[in-house]
RNA sequence: GGCCCAGUAGCUCAGCUGGAUAGAGCGUCGGCCUCCGAAGCCGAAGGUCGCAGAUUCGAAUUCUGCCUGGGUCACCA
């Protein structure tokens, strides 16, 4: 419908610019849906970008437009001047039945393009080193995450999806020592650090309490998780790994047990990665080495008080940075320009890094070193996103990492369930800091709470078909289907916002903007359930067979379009609440 | 202090490649059950788009300065 129209305008533009003797590149004028319902179906800007070229007033083009339009009226059933030049148009309401039978015909698949089809892409996500449960910024990240890559494969990008986690450096040592130092203390073989020096380890630390010396670490982990890690140690050995290696087989269990637990948490949230990238394995296959020699190769490197430094001062960047500290551990940063290194070695055509805002600053280091390397960092893209707050009864539920006093996903998951996290974890633009409601959240009331007001105008395209079966009425099929009775001013309002759905999931994609779909889902549904509630005007199973087949038709198009729509957001599309 | 993000209705936020009378949800107020799901619907009130300039036919949208909130500026990740 679009593209016709597009075309057709197109040419007629064409015509005048011919006609002009002007030349000038065919100016790229937007076909859009109007705001309001009195500017008609599409609104041109044509005109006004013509005005420039042609050296005529706005207006005077946009009546010839107009002119134009009137000539084919298969397409456009009206056409006016309006405002400071836009040419309003108004398509024949037949012209949207047509897209009932596409809409079914298409089914899933509705929605996609192959626009994209055999590039390769990428997209990390969540990355969360293995020290704890997932925080509510890690789930914004894996909600977003996940529907961007449902998104991009909508558009018809080949998608992995990737989880980097690093567990070879410093983060990992301190946890095992965490965990063995809560061992000893269970054991009553240490003591633990009492309250206010872990405020202020700086100034309160002590080394011994009641005579038992203080082995936890100033700045380890404080979670309750470890106390349970270590209780289980003590279960399964007793008192035998008193004198094992904090960074051994303390170390080594709590990693895979914590990453484990993610990799659940993740599971309830429906999000599964291809594949599981980690810093150990970038050591052991010598990247790092590797990319240290050839960053070295090309004078970028230089030594320094001891250190290994990049010298991202000559990359264009305000200062240098540290690739191997003094004690001979490299910094997240040299295997973190490896890794985007074999990205491209493995073959993607664009890769996508979806980070918090804290991450945002290390990024043009990391994307100029892979520059340097000669690898066309350009198509590296930064999905950023800002952090998640918790807002209860009108207050801010107070939040602090340091204390290990914050809400995990898991109890959030606990509370709400995974559907309505991630609606409301997607909902806002990823760059906007995100209130999560969680009054809003836990309310089931299906009017109030957004993501069961999409599911349930889903759930009533079934509870139609359910009626139908009663009332022995067959459902039409892409074959059967003619819309040709849908004729009120909601139907047809209905029609438009379901030839939308194609467009905004490619805008989506596009931008990597995946609350476009909830924005999009919450105003179908909220055309659905009004029309659908209001069953004096539209009753749907009626005497009328070729009206009730329009409607049958309707309410299946529609739950296609939901369908997808949930789909895209990682949501469930239930039959029946 | 430098850099980045944000500042739009009481609250939470869309809109931001410049376009017509700035939208949604929640909340508030007022109506409506002869109706396939009242687990609902309809309507209303509510705005100096942080402030001040600039650009132009036109600015919430672009530019500059300032204010406020958050992030970041490690041999932490």
């Amino acid at each position: 419908m679009r593209e016709k129209l597009q075309q057709t305008i197109a040419e007629i533009v064409r015509g005048l610019m011919d006609a002009s003797e002007k030349s000038a590149a065919l100016p790229d004028f937007a076909l859009e849906r109007p705001k309001r319902e009195a500017h008609g179906d599409f609104a041109c800007n044509a005109a006004m970008l013509l005005a420039g070229v042609l050296g005529e007033a706005p207006r005077d083009i946009a009546q010839r437009l107009v002119e134009a339009l009137s000539t084919c009226p298969e397409v456009v059933k009206r056409a006016e001047v309006a405002g400071p030049g836009f040419v309003n148009i108004w398509l024949a309401k037949e012209s949207w039945h047509g897209l009932l039978r596409r809409v079914l015909e298409e089914g899933a698949g509705y929605g996609n393009s192959a626009r994209r089809a055999g590039s390769r892409v990428q997209v990390e996500f969540v990355s969360a080193n293995p020290t704890g449960p997932l925080t509510l910024g890690h789930g914004r990240q894996a909600a977003l995450g996940d529907s961007l890559a449902r998104l991009l494969a909508a558009a018809g990008y080949e998608v992995t999806r990737e989880y980097y986690f690093n567990n070879a450096g410093r983060q990992m040592r301190i946890l095992g020592q965490s965990v063995k130092a809560r061992y000893l203390e269970q054991l009553g073989l240490a003591a633990p650090p009492p309250e206010e020096a872990l405020a202020d380890p700086e100034k309160a630390w002590q080394e011994e309490v009641d005579g038992l010396p203080v082995v936890f670490p100033p700045d380890g982990y404080r979670g309750d998780y470890i106390s349970g890690l270590a209780a289980r140690l003590r279960e399964e050995h007793a008192d035998s790994l008193v004198e094992e290696p904090a960074e051994e087989l303390f170390r080594e269990t709590a990693e895979s047990h914590i990453f484990g637990e993610i990799r659940k948490t993740l599971a309830d949230l429906g999000i599964h990665f291809d594949v599981y990238a980690n810093e150990k394995d970038l050591l052991k296959e010598g990247k790092l080495v590797e990319v240290m020699d050839d960053l070295r190769e090309r004078g970028l490197v230089y030594e320094f008080e001891g250190a290994t430094w990049l010298r991202s001062t000559e990359l264009g960047l305000d200062r240098d940075r540290v690739l191997l500290k003094s004690s001979g551990e490299p910094t997240y940063l040299l295997p973190d320009i490896a890794y985007h290194r074999e990205k491209f070695r493995r073959g993607f055509d664009r890769v996508i890094d979806v980070q918090g805002a804290d991450h945002k600053e290390q990024f043009p280091f990391v994307t100029a070193a892979v520059g340097a390397l000669d690898l066309p960092a350009e198509r590296i893209e930064l999905v950023m996103h800002q952090f998640v707050t918790l807002s209860e009864g009108g207050e801010q539920v107070k939040q602090s990492t340091r204390r290990a006093t914050y809400v995990t996903v898991d109890e959030l998951l606990a509370d709400v369930g995974p559907d309505v996290f991630r609606f409301f974890m997607v909902q806002r633009r990823a760059e906007s800091h995100l209130a999560f409601d969680l009054d809003l959240a836990r309310d089931t009331d299906w009017k109030k709470n957004p993501a069961y007001y999409v599911q349930y105008a889903h759930a009533r395209t079934h509870g139609i078909e359910r009626k139908a079966a009663e009332e022995g009425v067959g459902m039409p099929d892409a074959a059967s289907i003619n819309a040709d009775a849908l004729v009120l001013p909601e139907e047809i309002a209905i029609l438009r916002k379901l030839s939308d759905f194609p467009e905004v999931v490619g805008a989506a994609a596009e931008s990597h903007e995946p609350h476009h779909i909830c924005y999009y889902a919450q105003q179908l549904a909220g055309l659905w359930n009004p029309y659908l509630q209001d069953g004096v005007n539209h009753r749907v199973i009626s005497d009328d067979a070729p009206l009730t087949n329009a409607r049958l038709g309707l309410a299946l198009a529609v739950r296609v379009v939901l369908a997808n729509a949930l789909d895209l957001l990682g949501l469930s599309a239930p039959e029946r609440m």
